[in-house]
DNA sequence: GACGTAAGGCTTACGCCGTAAGTCTCCTCC
DNA sequence: GGAGGAGACTTACGGCGTAAGCCTTACGTC
């Protein structure tokens, strides 16, 4: 018996499928998802990056693992909220759906590399399917046809799971990389002087930022919120449904 | 900035910024995206790899520039269509927008790697931005406020520029990852069979491919034609839209 | 013409990545 | 107490983006 203290006990078999999909999952969240390599987890759960693939069949494999405890996420938070009452009126379905979307969303930006991660697969965990089933329901519960729950579906897209892909997200001054070389310091004067610049060729855009810039709290870019606009977005949606649906808006 | 191409001796000088685009677009229609890698493309255009460093700063550079091309194609083919005359109603903003979408879509649909470019990019090249500017010149003439413009473009995301992510888009059998280890051959019945397990556990969904699959006429999946689901989705969103800037449906 | 310059090629090399293949070492169960 | 396998480790391969340096050619200037 030549075991020191340290592996006398279940040390050895305390890696499991789960440990690593939660060690993958906190990573990605301290360091980004670009620091989600085999080897970085090894370090991070203490083996070799090559012990990893006993415990997941392949890098897409951990992919599909870390969504999937994500979902799990999700799913319990929407179960915390309080449930449908079974003689709630058909028009209920709205604002409860919201709140499940809603409530998916706060787990995602927990996880703000979930939602790229999510995009890229290829096949959904059972959470996530289930996730979509209780949304299908809460629909034909709203007096959805088969057919409207489906085209529902498709429109929300990702919106379902609380994200869209913001394309003007990135902070600080945009555009350019085509109007000239580079100039990459005095971000302020660089911006004003291509908006000057630009006012010419965009107007309507110089026009709309020196609009909505000025009367909203945060400084001259950077002015969405992202919450209001992911709402805004969302109840145009569900009421454009609950108007298909057959009710009045 | 120094354009001298134009002497008698085209032989050396004939690789351009422009050429090594167009051959990178050439080669992510023919072999997918990730086959455009910086050795593979040096070796469509007949060089060494580091030899593209001298026409793009670096991959991500090239990516800014496949984007740049491909947003070309979009403003070429928006040209093309008529014009909204001076003269035209308010009402008019719809129809035309609804167009100009939907013809950067059937750009989109001709790059089919091009939407997951185009979401990673963290700046906007002139030809996007001008690209946008004629749809905000649009909601405008429809009588819209800054504030609404604004809010649209948020709505609207991605789907402004023609796509959507389709999440369940993959053919063939999904889900699955989590509920068994796998079994990945006999898709038809690894199929049936899972959905009859699958029933007690999802069963909007079950029912909802059971309903929508068979007055389609594809097959049992891959039964959602993509371009109806985004025309009804993009319809939705310019619905509710008009209506929020004072139009009745 | 001669020559300096630099644009535009080439080669080599580095440090990442995912992972195929093989080995060693215990733990568990007959 | 011997077999077998789970779970770790080691080594190695090919591909990636790209830093660094060298060589050749074409052009502007005298």
């Amino acid at each position: 018996m030549t075991s020191p203290q340290t592996t006398g006990t279940p040390a050895r078999t305390a890696l499991t499928r789960a440990r690593v999909l939660e060690s993958a999952v906190a990573l990605a969240d301290r360091d980004g998802l670009g620091a989600l390599t085999m080897r970085s987890l090894a370090r991070e759960v203490g083996i070799e990056a090559m012990s990893l693939y006993h415990h997941v069949a392949s890098k897409e494999d951990l992919l599909d693992g870390v969504v999937d405890v994500v979902a799990a996420e999700i799913q319990d938070a929407v179960a915390l909220l309080d449930p449908l009452p079974d003689d709630a009126p058909p028009s209920a379905w709205k604002p409860t759906m919201r709140r499940q979307i809603l409530t998916a969303r706060s787990v995602l930006l927990r996880h703000p590399w979930a939602s790229t991660v999510l995009e890229t697969r290829t096949s959904f965990s059972l959470h996530i399917v289930r996730y979509c089933d209780s949304l299908l329901g809460l629909m034909r519960r709203g007096g959805f046809s088969w057919d409207l729950v489906h085209h529902a579906m498709h429109a929300l897209g990702s919106r379902a799971f609380g994200f869209s892909q913001e394309l003007f997200e990135p902070d600080g001054a945009s555009a350019g990389s085509a109007a000239d070389g580079g100039a990459r310091e005095g971000a302020d004067d660089e911006a004003t002087a291509m908006l000057q610049q630009m006012a010419e060729q965009v107007p309507h855009v110089v026009q709309m930022l020196a609009e909505v810039a000025h009367d909203e709290p945060g400084a001259n870019l950077g002015w969405c919120d992202d919450q209001t606009e992911f709402e805004f977005g969302l109840d145009l949606i569900l009421d454009g449904l609950d108007r298909l649906a057959g009710r009045a808006a």
